[in-house]
RNA sequence: GGUCUCUUGGCCGAGCGGCUAGGCAGCGGUCUGCAAAACCGCGUACGGCGGUUCGAAUCCGCCAGAGACCUCCA
């Protein structure tokens, strides 16, 4: 009980204490995307959210089976009875094969997450490969009586459900605001009432994605693969749903009907949503036009991008805000960002090189609890960060001789920034070339320095400059240190 | 229209009734041959108006502005 880990409830809208069910074992289900495009800022954020959550809860200890799905099917483009298939849409727009069009954007957010050092999860499972647990969900559904069949579809009844179970409780909605602000969309006759929303959908003749049932030949409702998916994995009852903000609903609130009709009870035991990534204050989304992809980012390709960003100073930046809150990007941010890490990053290095004294002048114990704390609290990586910028004084001084540290306290420090910098942050180093030729160099570079050295014992400026300024414009930086020089090519 | 959330110093962002995070940028200093880096110090912000309280950025009310969801969305 050392860790005593809060989340942030969506259901009871308050910090909880966490408790597994299965004591020492997490379940976490976290809605994958949707792969009809590349991915985009928004789509960084819950995953490095629940990246972090997810090293988290395995770093104190936890055995954490993570569950994250690739959604190929069932998201209408539009309305939706009207509407087509996202993913059948683009493929007839890119004259190819839907399970290629998928392919090609599954392996696209796969770099993706991999360049962000997002670790991949237990279990990635695709809504394709699902469709027979998809139907024996709606066949337990149709059993229980929260659904029924209409015209070769299947709706779940959103009214019957709710005079036996609350339904909005997630979102905060009330079924009789539902029904006066629901929008009356063409085609809903099907239904009986326009809350009631598909679990099995006949497809239409020029509809390409289809699978036989007996209900007709069709394809599953949207919200219905999180439910058969997290339940065939994580078992009728599971610890911890995350997803967007955006999902609470309707997505999130019929996976909560739609699993309590099947089963008889709860799924999720802790709802957990991440805030959205805004632009000039608007949220950033495909639909509206506003999204920046991830590509773009690393390359810098796009036109209110100042300048590419590495993939760790996105991950940086969204460390450096709470999950819950909005983030607001903007290239003074990222930036900000960017350098905030290099310092750190940086101290890191320096923490290595640091030679233990006697004595400690500093308290090693009281900012690992700081870290901790901050983690313990609903994941507050911004407060975590800002204690290990404390820090970062803390092992500066210790280089300058301002300060020192006893030889268990560093080994402490190192294995507190290990394991909050690389371990849980997930951020990496700038990538180092390596290799014979690269070895040269940085010989052929050290041995100019040392040339450098020499004219500056010699009290020979114009020389010592004319190295540093030369190399300087060929992008190396050069600093002197208290006993020779250090160098690195920006 | 309904439901809900937010408004913090130049920028980004913590904060959840007293002890006034942190990053970036800026200013002054130390160090340095000069730089760079680092270190030290500085700037006292909480949309407006009221109220509760000994005390409010933090609680309540009103007003203003922004946003989210109600339709696919991370």
């Amino acid at each position: 009980m050392e860790n005593q880990l809060q989340i942030y409830n969506t259901l009871s809208r308050k910090k909880e204490v966490f408790i597994p069910l299965r004591s020492g074992k997490v379940g976490l289900y976290v809605c994958g995307p949707t792969v009809y495009g590349k991915a985009h800022l928004g789509h960084a954020r819950p995953a490095v959210t629940y990246d972090l959550l997810f090293r988290y809860l395995k770093h104190i200890g936890y055995k954490v089976r993570y569950v994250r799905n690739i959604t190929d099917v069932g998201h209408l483009a539009n309305d939706a009875d009207e509407g087509e298939d996202k993913i059948a849409k683009k493929a007839r727009l890119d004259e190819l094969e839907p399970m290629e069009v998928v392919q090609i954007y599954t392996n696209d957010y796969h770099k993706n997450m991999q360049q962000l050092n997002v670790l991949p999860p237990s279990i990635e499972p695709r809504a394709t490969g699902h469709i027979i647990e998809q139907i024996q969900t709606v066949e337990q559904i149709l059993a229980a009586g929260y659904a029924y069949e209409s015209n070769g579809s299947v709706y779940f009844d959103v009214e019957k459900y709710a005079n036996d179970y609350p339904y909005g409780e997630l979102s905060g909605r009330k079924i009789e605001d539902l029904q006066t602000n629901t929008r009356v969309l063409d085609g809903q006759d099907e239904k009986r009432s326009p809350l009631d929303f598909a679990i099995w959908k006949k497809a239409s003749p020029e509809h390409i994605m289809r699978w036989p049932s007996k209900w007709s030949d069709g394809f599953p409702g949207w919200h219905l693969e999180c439910t058969a998916m997290s339940c065939k994995y994580l078992g009728d009852t599971f610890d911890i749903h995350g997803g967007g903000m955006d999902l609470t609903f309707p997505h999130h609130e019929a996976e909560i009907a739609q699993a309590k009709a099947a089963h008889g009870k709860d799924a999720v035991r802790y709802w957990m949503h991440n805030n959205m990534i805004t632009l000039n204050g608007q949220k950033m989304g495909k639909s509206l036009g506003n999204a920046i992809s991830l590509e773009e980012f690393f390359t810098g390709e796009h036109d209110l991008l100042e300048k590419a960003y590495n993939p760790m100073t996105i991950r940086f930046f969204m460390l450096m805000a709470h999950y819950r809150s909005t983030l607001d990007f903007s290239n003074e941010a990222l930036q900000a960002a960017e350098k905030g890490m290099e310092r750190l990053l940086k101290a890191v290095e320096t923490l290595d090189k640091l030679e233990a004294k006697a004595e400690s002048t500093v308290d090693v114990k009281s900012l690992s609890g700081k870290c901790y704390e901050a983690m313990n609290d609903d994941l507050n990586s911004p407060i975590a960060i800002a204690h290990l910028f404390d820090g970062v004084k803390m092992i500066n001084s210790i280089a300058d001789d301002k300060a020192s540290i006893s030889a268990d306290d560093l080994e402490q420090l190192k294995s507190l920034y290990s394991t909050f910098v690389f371990d849980l942050f997930g951020l990496k180093k700038a990538e180092q070339q390596g290799g014979a030729n690269t070895e040269a160099y940085e010989h052929a570079i050290d041995l100019l320095l040392q040339l450098r050295v020499d004219a500056k014992a010699n009290k020979d400026w114009a020389t010592a400059d004319k190295i540093r300024d030369e190399l300087a414009k060929l992008g190396f930086e050069v600093k002197d240190t208290k006993d020779g020089f250090s160098w690195e090519l920006k």
